[in-house]
DNA sequence: GGCAGAAACTGACTGCGCTCAGTTTTGTGA
DNA sequence: TCACAAAACTGAGCGCAGTCAGTTTCTGCC
C-alpha cells in the first residue's frame, strides 16, 4: 500500500519492466555479438525471462531490432535539429539532418542493414511508430521550408509537405542502396549523392526569377 | 561426337538445366503455395535435385526468389516501352512503365513484398544484376527525357540521368511503403502518390519562361 | 582404356526462430 | 480469507533454411 503502488497497477509495472529489461539486453548483446549472432533465447535469458516470453512483447526478433532503432533514431533527430547550423541554406540544413541520421547507421552497418530491410515489413504497432517518425521528420522538415516561403526566399506555390516527403524518399533510396552495397562505400560518398538528389528537388522550390537568372550559365560544377 | 555436343561442354550444359530446372520449379511452387509456404526441399525435390543441391546455385531462398522477379521484370519492362503511348507527355510515359511494374507487383503481393525486401540484399552476382536492370531503366528513361529536351520541349541544362535516377528512387521508396501496408491500399492509390511525386520532380525540367508563366496561378488543383 | 584430380552433388545434420499446451501469478468478488 | 477466472509466463518441441563430410560424375592426360 506505499504510494509507489498508486502510481500504476502491479501488472502493467511489470509488463513495462519486462519490455525494457528486453529491450535493454537485445541492444547489449546485439552491440556485443552482432544482430545475427545473437540468439533470442539469449535475449531471454540475459532480460531474465523465458523463451518463449520475448514472442509475447516483440512479434519476432527483427521487430525487436526495430523497436531498438526506432528509440535511437528520435534521439539522433532531435538532436540535429537542436544543433541546425544557423544563417545556413535549406540543402545544408537537409544535409545536417539526414547526414546524423546516416552518421548514427555507419555507427553499426549490420544493425543499420537490417534496419533498414525490416523498417516496413514489421508488426503492425511497430510499423505505426515508423511512420510516425518518418512524418515527424517530414513535418520538421517542411516546417523549415515553410519559414523560407513566408520570408519569400523560397517559391510559396509550392506544397512544402510534398518536397520533404520526396526527399525523406530520395534519402530512404539512397541510404538502403548503400547498406545493400555491403558497405564498402564511405558514407561521405552517400553524402555527395543525397546531396546532388535534393539539390535536384529543392529546385523547384527556387523563385521563378531566380531559376531564369541561372539558366544562363548551364552547369555549376566545381565548388 | 554429335554436333550437339560441340556446342557446350556437357558439364556446363548440365548446369544450366538444373539451374534453369530449380527456377522452374521455385516460380510453379510459389505461384501455387505462397513463397513462405514453399520450402526449399520441395523446390528441389520437383526439380529433380538433392536438397543441398539448391544452395550451390542460389545463395538462398530470397536469392532464388529476386533471380525469378528479376527475369519477369525485364519482360514487363521491355513490352512497357514497346507500348508507350503515342504524342504523351513525359509524366504520363513514366506512369505508364512504372505503372506497369505495380501491376506486376500487383498480380502476387506476397512474393512482391518478399522481393522488395530482399532486393539489394542478395548475393553479390544477384546483386549486380538487380542494379543491371536499375540503371537499364533509368537509362531509358533519361533516354525519353534527353528526347525532349533536344526537341526543345524540356530544359537541356538539366542532367537527363540524374533526373530519371531520382525517379526510380521515388518508385521503389515509395513502392516499399505500399508494400509494407499489408496492401490495404489500391494500386490507384499508389499510382496517384507517385503521379505527385514525379510532378513535383519533373517540373525541374521545365523550360524557365514556362514556369515563370505558371507562376501565375499558384495552385493547379482539380483536373 | 584407365587413372587421377577436380568439380558437382547429396542428404543427414545443426541451430535457431517461433509456437503452444500446460503452469504460475495476479486481480476480483463474496 | 478463499475461490476462481483471466492474464502472464514457460520451455520442450517443431519446422525449416542452410551446412558439410562424404560420394559420384566428369574431364584431361598417358
Amino acid at each position: 500500500m506505499s504510494a509507489v503502488a498508486l502510481e500504476l497497477p502491479r501488472r502493467e509495472r511489470n509488463k513495462q519492466e519486462k519490455r525494457a529489461a528486453l529491450l535493454a539486453a537485445a541492444r547489449s548483446l546485439f552491440a556485443r555479438k552482432g544482430f545475427a549472432a545473437t540468439t533470442t533465447a539469449e535475449i531471454a535469458a540475459r532480460a531474465g525471462v523465458g523463451a518463449g516470453t520475448l514472442f509475447l512483447y516483440f512479434a519476432s526478433k527483427d521487430d525487436l531490432l526495430v523497436a531498438i532503432f526506432r528509440a535511437d533514431m528520435d534521439a539522433v533527430v532531435a538532436r540535429a535539429f537542436a544543433t541546425l547550423p544557423k544563417r545556413a541554406s535549406l540543402l545544408t540544413e537537409l544535409l545536417h539532418v539526414y547526414g546524423a541520421m546516416i552518421a548514427f547507421h555507419e555507427r553499426d552497418p549490420e544493425l543499420a542493414r537490417a534496419f533498414v530491410k525490416e523498417m516496413l515489413f514489421v508488426s503492425p504497432a511497430n510499423l505505426a511508430s515508423v511512420f510516425e517518425f518518418i512524418d515527424g521528420v517530414g513535418a520538421r522538415i517542411a516546417a523549415r521550408i515553410a519559414l523560407r516561403q513566408a520570408r519569400g526566399e523560397l517559391d510559396p506555390a509550392v506544397s512544402a509537405e510534398r518536397v520533404a516527403d520526396n526527399c525523406f524518399a530520395l534519402y530512404i533510396a539512397r541510404l538502403q542502396k548503400w547498406l545493400g552495397l555491403g558497405e564498402r562505400l564511405a558514407s561521405e560518398e552517400l553524402l555527395a549523392r543525397l546531396r546532388e538528389s535534393f539539390e535536384l528537388q529543392l529546385r523547384v522550390l527556387e523563385p521563378a526569377e531566380a531559376r531564369a537568372t541561372k539558366r544562363a550559365r548551364p552547369r555549376t560544377r566545381r565548388a
